[in-house]
DNA sequence: CTCTTATCTAAGCGGTGTCAAGATATCTTT
DNA sequence: AAAGATATCTTGACACCGCTTAGATAAGAG
C-alpha cells in the first residue's frame, strides 16, 4: 500500500504532515465536495492513521480553517490581479467580477470558507483588517475612483454593501433559476457582470435612462 | 418514559408524526443551534425510534427541506407585512430590513434555508415562482416606485442585485468585525438600515453628494 | 549512546445516517 | 364482526464519523 505517496510521505515521521493534510483536504474538496470532507477521509487520502492530524490540529475545525485561509489568500490575490489589469472606473467591477468568479470556479472552497466565518462570526482578520486585505482593497478603490475619503462613515457603509453584493452574488449566482436570464445575456459570466453593474443603481427609474 | 408527550403523541401511531418532528427540528435548531440537528436528535426530540422518520421522510435532507420551508414562509409573511407598514419610497427598504431582521433574528433556521438552497443549487420555487413570493415582491415593488416594468432585462436584474445585497447584509451583519459600525450608529437595527440606503448608490462621489 | 520529545498507530468510545426485518395498529373488504 | 391488507413504528445492525487514550517509533539533544 501507499504506492501514490512520496518518500517522504512514505516515511514514519512524514516531515510536513501539515501540510499534507491541508493538499489533501483541498484535493478531497475539488473531487467529492464539502460533504465528503471528513477528518478520517482526510487522513486516509493523506496515508496516515485516523489519529495522525490531531498532532497538527487541535480538531476538525481547526484544518478546515487551515483550508478556508489558503482559500481567502487566493481569492485576495485573484482581486489585485484583477484590480490591476483594470483600468479607470471599471476597477471596482473587475473586483466584483474576480471575487465572484473565484467563488464559482471553487464553489466548495469558498462554502469551506465561510462556513468557519459564520461558526465564528468573523471573517478572517487577514481579509478585514490588513492594509493589502481584499476588503482595503475594495475601499481603497472607491477611494481612488472619487469617492470622499473624509466621509469616513459613509465609505465604510459603501464598501461593506459592496461586499455584501458580491458575496449574495456570489452565492446566487449558481441558482438555476437564473438560467434563463444567463442565456438570454449569453452566459454566467455576463451574467455576473451585469448584475454587479446595476448594484450601484436599482431601482432603476423611468425618469432616469 | 414519555411523560412529556401529548395522548396523540403517546400512541403507536401518532397521528401526524411529519407535523411533530419537523416540529421538533425546529426546537432543536433554536435551542441547541443547527450542529445538533441529527435525525436521531429529532427522532428523540419528538420521542420516536431513529428508524421512525424513515416513514415519512426519504432521507434527513427532506426533513430539512420542509423546515426549511416553514422558514421561507414565515420569511415572506414577515416581508409583506413589512411592507404594507411602510409607504411609498421606504417600502423597498423596509423589505430589506424585514428580510435581514428575520435572517438575524433565526440565524440557525436561515442556515438551514440556504444550506439547502446552496446544494441544490436554487431557490424554492415558492420563493422566486409565484406570483406573491417573496421575490416578485421586490421586484413589484420596484415597479411600483418607478421603476420601468417595460425594460424586461433591468427590471430582472435590479431585482437578482437587490436581493443579493440583502443575502449578503444578513450574512455579514452578525460579522464581529462591524461591531465598532454598529455601536457608532446606534446598534445593529441602525446599521442594516445605512447599509440597505447605501446599496442603491455606491460609490458616493464627492461631486454628488 | 542514552534520554527526551515529537510524531505516528492501534484500539475504542459514543455518536451519526441508513437499512432490513419484524411487531403493531389502523383501514378495507367482506 | 372477522380477515386480510396496509401503514406505521421498533429493534437491531452496519459502516462511518470526531475524538481520546495508550503505546510504538523515529528524530534530535546531551
Amino acid at each position: 500500500m501507499r504506492e501514490a505517496q512520496s518518500a517522504a510521505a512514505r516515511r514514519y515521521h512524514h516531515g510536513d504532515l501539515r501540510r499534507a493534510l491541508v493538499d489533501a483536504a483541498r484535493r478531497l474538496l475539488e473531487a467529492e465536495g464539502p460533504s465528503a470532507l471528513s477528518l478520517r477521509a482526510v487522513a486516509r487520502e493523506a496515508g496516515v492513521s485516523p489519529a495522525a492530524p490531531y498532532h497538527h490540529f487541535k480538531d476538525k475545525a481547526e484544518l478546515l480553517d487551515a483550508v478556508a485561509q489558503e482559500g481567502w489568500d487566493i481569492l485576495q490575490t485573484q482581486m489585485s490581479e484583477a484590480k490591476q489589469k483594470a483600468e479607470g472606473l471599471h476597477q471596482l467591477t473587475a473586483l466584483g467580477i474576480a471575487y465572484v468568479r473565484f467563488a464559482r470556479e471553487n464553489p466548495a472552497l469558498y462554502r469551506v470558507m465561510y462556513d468557519a466565518a459564520r461558526d465564528r462570526e468573523a471573517l478572517p482578520m487577514d481579509v478585514k483588517e490588513r492594509d493589502d486585505s481584499a476588503y482595503c482593497m475594495v475601499r481603497d478603490t472607491m477611494i481612488e475612483h472619487g469617492a470622499d475619503p473624509g466621509a469616513d462613515q459613509d465609505l465604510e457603509l459603501a464598501t461593506i454593501s459592496a461586499w455584501c453584493g458580491a458575496h449574495g452574488l456570489a452565492e446566487m449566482a449558481g441558482f438555476r433559476q437564473f438560467d434563463h436570464m444567463k442565456d438570454r445575456l449569453g452566459g454566467e459570466d455576463v451574467f455576473v457582470e451585469q448584475v454587479l453593474e446595476h448594484m450601484g443603481q436599482f431601482p432603476r427609474r423611468k425618469d432616469c435612462g
